[in-house]
DNA sequence: ATGAAAGCGCTAACAG
DNA sequence: CTGTTAGCGCTTTCAT
């Protein structure tokens, strides 16, 4: 078994024959351009439709240098933030008039640096990368002249980058539990094999938002997870909870983590939230499928996409100005497992905003 | 702001050039071709390394006629079910030599058709199309020689396709379910606006199996939601409760409707799995953030991606043969929400097999 | 307003 | 084993 042979596909020159006139007209009518007058027009767009004819992306691309196309490199596309970021990505790149390729890293630095290739030899314009392991001297010494942007923490100051405020929000969730009267609150968590990622922020805001209240250090707690899962979660919490840890609330690094937390208390037989508090981080779909459903920051993750293609774009098209770094809004969803005892109400929206 | 002239890329030429060979010679080099001697090999390999040569795929695609790509065309990336198949899918495409386009159907007709034009103007080589608009007339109408294969339950004959065996699952579902002790069940649910999709075989099964134990018709239900959502789901079994349905288990069309169903349970004052047991179907990841952890069937994404691109590359190396039907095994996976009463045990996989 | 022809960078058939 | 050359299908000056 081997390629079939090139199929005998309608060319432009076959339409131009066929309707009678040059590859030019036909090329001008396929472009909307002007200077073509009306009957001319119909003539090529009849014979194109006789014909069935589908211009040629590759052929158009190697004489335009433009592929049209930009790719999203995410470490796992199947984890919710992704998947939804890619959701948003997808729909919004069209817009710009892009096509996404996804390339999936796997947390690989390898996979990572291999994504960046394909944006070098041509197979997209551009790419919108989450970097999990290249770190930011790495991504520093790529050629400058490489359309890219960076999403997540880990970017030096010569890219463009786009992010929320991970400091103010953390700070934010800080204040609403002690809004709600908690005032032993603890941080889950963060990783053994640390990748490059956003849990340093969320902590840094966490310790300042408990430093402005003047919490003492011994009633601040961060657990450690032996991995970004839900198990490792679990074990964590169950491991302080059974080693005497006096807590009214968890604060987590993103909604997984949350969930282990819920089921670590769960074990416990501490009620959420009348005995503790759970806040989780990304507002993801699912975290919402728990019981009670997780309160957590919120990304703007539409706005995130679309500012990481206004900064793309403005790259291909040759912007070749200093790094931008964009912050986007987010807010912080209040939901059951972060209620003050007592208060069964709805969902509330804390706006805690910011925009860069 | 206009796009930037074509770089000054290095070419095939210009390495040629500058290690005082042919361009012939350099591309073997760049293949791997054998009749190349070491000493040459070595020379074109430094001039490559000098001017840091990377070939320009796109004139590549135009020679050979191949884009190395293909598309994958599924409704919602976000959706924890299609997350998972794109990750295996993006995980195993480059086995196959193949990069992955993304392309979001957005339970559009329209974007399903551009998806499948996508794959007819050489942007990539075949593609893996779930459809949920398109109807198998359509899909059936399409040209022959276009490299498709389908995922889901939508297919004329004549396409190649992949699922798992629907019926059989359903069936196995009714039977763990009454071998747990359960008589009354519920199937959660069909929709309102149907879309092409899974719910009828998962139905019949549900039928067939119960029609095998010669359970009257009247201790079946069917309950309908408004849509593919968790509070639809909810909603239809809330009402139902409140109209005095008398059930002890629901078996779910998707892991979504069984959150929906977990939900209606808990604030209806059912335990499960005592009172009444939950089954979903996906066993997406998210389905297991739910207390108590639903037992699911699990359908083998992997084999479900490797089979699709498997049936996709002969396509594109040329198969022309009739239509290819591969059912991929699955399993029940049974969790707590599903335990015999009493049982607290964790999760034991059913295997129910199948594979075609 | 329309036509002719020179590339875009690579591949592959054919010579040597 | 290596070199030459004619395309792949479209865009895009530059004449007309």
């Amino acid at each position: 078994m081997r390629p079939p042979g090139p199929q005998a596909r309608v060319r432009l020159v076959d339409v131009a024959a066929h309707a009678g006139v040059s590859m030019k007209t036909v090329s001008n009518v396929v472009h909307d351009n002007p200077h073509v007058s009306p009957a001319m027009r119909a003539r090529v767009e009849r014979s194109i439709d006789e014909l069935g004819y589908r211009p040629n992306l590759t052929a158009r691309r190697l004489a335009t240098g433009r592929t049209g196309m930009l790719a999203l490199a995410l470490p796992e596309m199947d984890q919710p933030y992704y998947a939804e970021l890619a959701r948003h990505v997808a729909e919004a790149a069209p817009e710009f008039g892009y096509r996404v390729l996804m390339e999936q890293t796997l947390l690989s630095a390898d996979d990572e640096h291999a994504a960046i290739g394909s944006s070098q030899n041509g197979v997209v314009d551009g790419i919108l990368l989450h970097p999990v392991r290249l770190t930011p001297e790495e991504i520093g010494a790529l050629p400058r002249d490489l359309p890219l942007v960076l999403l997540g923490e880990s970017a030096p100051p010569a890219a463009d980058h786009v992010m929320i405020d991970n400091v103010a929000a953390a700070r934010a969730v800080i204040q609403h539990l002690v809004d709600a009267g908690r005032r032993r609150i603890a941080f889950l968590g963060t990783v053994v094999d640390q990748l490059s990622d956003a849990t340093a922020p969320r902590l840094q805001g966490y310790h300042e938002g408990l430093d402005d209240l003047g919490t003492p250090q011994a009633d601040r707690c961060v657990l450690v997870c032996a991995d970004y899962s839900v198990e490792a979660s679990e074990a964590a919490l169950s491991r302080a909870l059974a080693d005497g840890l006096q807590i009214d609330a968890v604060m987590c690094r993103e909604d997984r983590f949350a969930v282990g937390a819920l089921r670590a208390l769960l074990r416990a037989g501490r009620r959420v939230p009348e005995d503790v508090a759970v806040v989780g981080w990304d507002d993801t779909e699912p975290a919402r499928w728990s019981h009670p459903q997780l309160s957590s920051v919120a990304p703007d993750k539409r706005a995130l996409a679309r500012a990481a293609l206004r900064l793309l774009h403005e790259r291909i098209m040759g912007y070749q100005g200093a790094g931008r770094h964009v912050l986007v809004p987010h807010r912080l969803v209040v939901r059951a497992s972060s209620q003050p005892a007592g208060d069964g109400g709805d969902a509330v929206d804390r706006r805690t905003s910011s925009r860069g």
